[in-house]
RNA sequence: CGCGGGGUAGAGCAGUUGGCAGCUCGCCAGGCCCAUAACCUGGAGGUCGUGGGUUCAAGUCCCACCCCCGCAA
């Protein structure tokens, strides 16, 4: 007989792990729950998340709690557990803090899919920070969840290199279907007892941020190298930036320049041959590549040069 | 109707109080040079997002609509 699971997940992340247990027969998947639908885009349209969506295609049973902290939402999973005995949860990318309560419900834990290498990189933005960092590589790691973030038992690890000219949007995606490849095998060994959960070595944790837009305004004082790492690590989310003449620009594709050409006095947008080069700190320098300027859509440097013969940064 | 910017040559931009539609790059042809991302000469390429309106005259002013994007979420 089948395991019983229901899925907690909300994001894209949660798309290929969420399928796999859905076309894995080991697995009967009771019930999702997810977000509940939010605004979104430009009209704030009200959106329903992926997760929602898949499920409704699957027709499996979704709940969409306004606060799983709230005391309905415990009823109802509890109901969900005495009818079905559901064996266990599986977490992925959910976006809330589950109460300790629930995750106590089903019969074996929780098992959650972490896009990075535990202990490193507990919390929310665990892809961009290991590609900011410089790290060469990350990976998923599937663990049990207790009642600190990202603190549980570790059931199974996998390990990727980082490319480097990789974006958070790539590793994102590889991880997520890494993640979805690891998942059926781990879970069903974990519940017939064939995995025995290893506690994280804690002394080695290291946490990250929720970021916000904010977070991806560029410090032209750094080096080269660190910009090009941060660049590359909030594509697509939150994206890196800077003014120019009082309006942002978004810097979406950088590659590290030749520093020796440059004027060394100014910390400006400086155009060599057609090229748009940018004096870092730590004698180093930028070559933008791809930019988009407010209220324009994406352009290459040479096309943003035909259009500004003479262009400077506010820092 | 959340706030805001924008649609003008293949690309990026300018276009002042309405008065013959321009700039940089690219493209085509030719020239110069040991050579070039350089330079010179000539050329092609625009129903100015769409539909109405005002006017002798609209890229420009008025109304409606379509599309793209930034913020926000």
């Amino acid at each position: 007989m089948a395991y019983k699971i229901v899925f907690f997940g909300t994001a894209d992340f949660s798309l290929p792990s969420l399928d796999a247990l859905l076309k894995d027969s080991r697995f009967e998947v009771v019930a999702i729950v997810t977000k509940p639908d939010a605004p979104f885009g430009r009209h704030q349209t009200l959106t329903p998340p992926p997760v929602k969506v898949m499920a409704q295609e699957h027709n499996v049973p979704f709940f969409q709690f306004e606060k799983i902290k709230m005391e309905e939402s415990y009823e109802i999973l509890k109901q969900v557990q005495n009818d079905r005995m559901v064996d266990a949860y599986v977490v992925v990318s959910y976006g809330k803090i589950i109460p300790q309560r629930i995750l106590d419900l089903p019969k074996h834990g929780c098992i959650n899919v972490h896009g990075s290498l535990l202990p490193r990189w507990r919390g929310a933005s665990c892809v961009q920070s290991a590609i900011a960092a410089g790290d060469k590589t990350s990976g998923v790691t599937i663990m049990l969840l207790d009642a600190e973030m990202d603190h549980g038992d570790i059931l199974a690890q996998k390990e990727i290199e980082i490319n480097s000219d990789e974006t958070s949007g790539k590793l994102h995606d590889r991880l997520a279907q890494l993640g979805a490849e690891t998942l059926p095998d781990v879970l069903a060994n974990y519940l017939n007892g064939k995995i025995t959960p290893q506690p994280q070595d804690h002394s080695q944790a290291t946490y990250c941020k929720i970021l916000s837009r904010d977070d991806g305004k560029i410090d032209w004082t750094k080096s080269a190298d660190e910009i090009d790492r941060l660049v590359r690590a909030y594509n697509p989310w939150p994206g890196t930036w800077t003014e120019c003449d009082g309006k942002r620009i978004k810097i979406s594709k950088v590659e590290t320049g030749n520093w020796k050409e440059l004027d060394d006095k100014r910390v400006n947008f400086q155009i060599v041959h057609d090229r748009l080069f940018i004096v870092c700190g730590s004698k180093s320098a930028l070559e933008i590549l791809e930019l988009q300027p407010e209220g324009k859509r994406v352009m290459t440097a040479k096309e943003y040069i035909a259009g500004h013969p003479q262009v400077t940064s506010d820092n």
